[in-house]
DNA sequence: ACGCTCCTCAAGTAATGTCTTGAATATAAT
DNA sequence: ATTATATTCAAGACATTACTTGAGGAGCGT
């Protein structure tokens, strides 16, 4: 009990865990798989990588308990181990964000100045829902909004928003969301929706938090 | 906006506060520095490192924002940058142990079988302390101690327990408690307090947590 | 100014991580 | 059975990481 060897193992082990989110492709992945699960394919196209080497991350992943598979047919579903991975994600995005000098440079330049982007929090999203003077759009891909979704919320994916604006109903204010702080789908929602004369702003951060604060969720498919 | 380029480049940032951490040394570090902040000379002992690569270490966390530095004449010492990053480290630790396959398995040869070590949850000891039939002792390093410990208890570093347990009233059930969960010091004296016929438990987790449920903290130098 | 202590930096080596390409596997559809 | 689709595996090029040794810099006390 308590020697060296033993100890730097256990500690390795930790490390692994940190590891297997030490890389820029893989923390995509996880910031993906916190809407959902997604298979193989589909994680390829978020991230923008080979099939082979998102193939690869993802067992990096998987062995370090991160992410959990499920066959059905010729597809492969990975999804995260535990909502405790999640809340490891939002804790480590939390220091970064707190602490990592270049972060607010590489968040603007990813999502543009937000100096005049209007945003509403969850609580206040939440009385309007219930007062029922608001319209919610969800701008993510069709799969995270099939695997979860505000309540009441419509699906319109951020490629599709411009053409489809006319679906949703004018005179009323509309909030978009999508997959959390460091997502631009709802910021550039709301840039097409205000350019198209509709009263509009962005939920503060996603689906993921609104879901780990237990407000009201769906999973069937909706409009 | 949206670029695949800046995206990229955002997520990599996450990936580096995360590779911060993936190191089993770094990893200790944290765990050392959890406690509060220590020299470079001090945490090199405690990671059984050569001085240059804990220098190197600490380098990377302070790049990454995880800890900072303060100097004091010759000496130069490190503290987390903040209690997020104690927080980070907590979400690490419970999704290691969560879904790591191997980590009970890395525990158990480090900490030894704890089936028969008898434990007291944080909410017990804090009413036992107020009913003042507990004698709490911290087996942590002096440093330790004297940058924060739990109200009221005595600090025997645990190399030293064998030779002071006489300073220790008898009669009384005695509290050990350490840096954390994968602490091996409380555990060892619960074994040597047992041993001298003392009744002794162990704190379920160590300071950092005592400290992050905001119980009452005494910084000054006690007996 | 001098030496002392504490810490950082630089160079070098062995090991590890990332991504590409192309082949291999497993299940489903024909 | 055979073919098609989805995913994993293997090999290789290239970059990065971890640790050692020895030199260099910063502050303190004499």
């Amino acid at each position: 009990m308590g020697d060296r060897q033993a100890k730097d193992a256990l500690f390795d082990a930790f490390g692994e865990v940190a590891k297997a989110l030490g890389n820029g492709r893989r923390a995509e992945l996880v910031d993906v798989l916190a809407q959902g699960e997604r298979h193989v394919d589909e994680l390829a196209a978020e991230i923008g990588q080979s099939v082979a080497n998102t193939s690869f991350h993802l067992r990096v992943l998987a062995n370090a308990g991160l992410v959990t598979t499920r066959r059905d047919g010729t597809r492969i579903y990975y999804r995260l181990a535990s909502t405790r991975v999640g809340d490891l994600w939002s804790a480590l995005r939390d220091v970064a964000a707190a602490h990592h000098e270049q972060l607010d440079d590489l968040a603007a330049a990813y999502l543009g100045d937000r100096g005049r982007l209007e945003q509403i929090d969850r609580c206040e999203l939440m009385e309007r829902l219930a007062a029922g003077d608001v319209v919610v759009v969800d701008v993510r891909p069709a799969p995270e909004f099939a695997a979860g979704h505000i309540s009441g919320a419509h699906s319109i994916p951020i490629d599709q928003l411009a053409a489809r604006i006319k679906d949703l109903p004018a005179g009323i204010e509309t909030v978009a969301y999508c997959r959390g702080p460091y997502c631009a789908f709802a910021d550039e929602a709301v840039l097409v929706l205000r350019r198209r004369g509709r009263s509009a702003r962005r939920l503060v951060d996603g689906f993921p938090e609104w879901a780990q604060a237990n407000l009201p969720v769906d999973t069937a498919i909706a409009s």
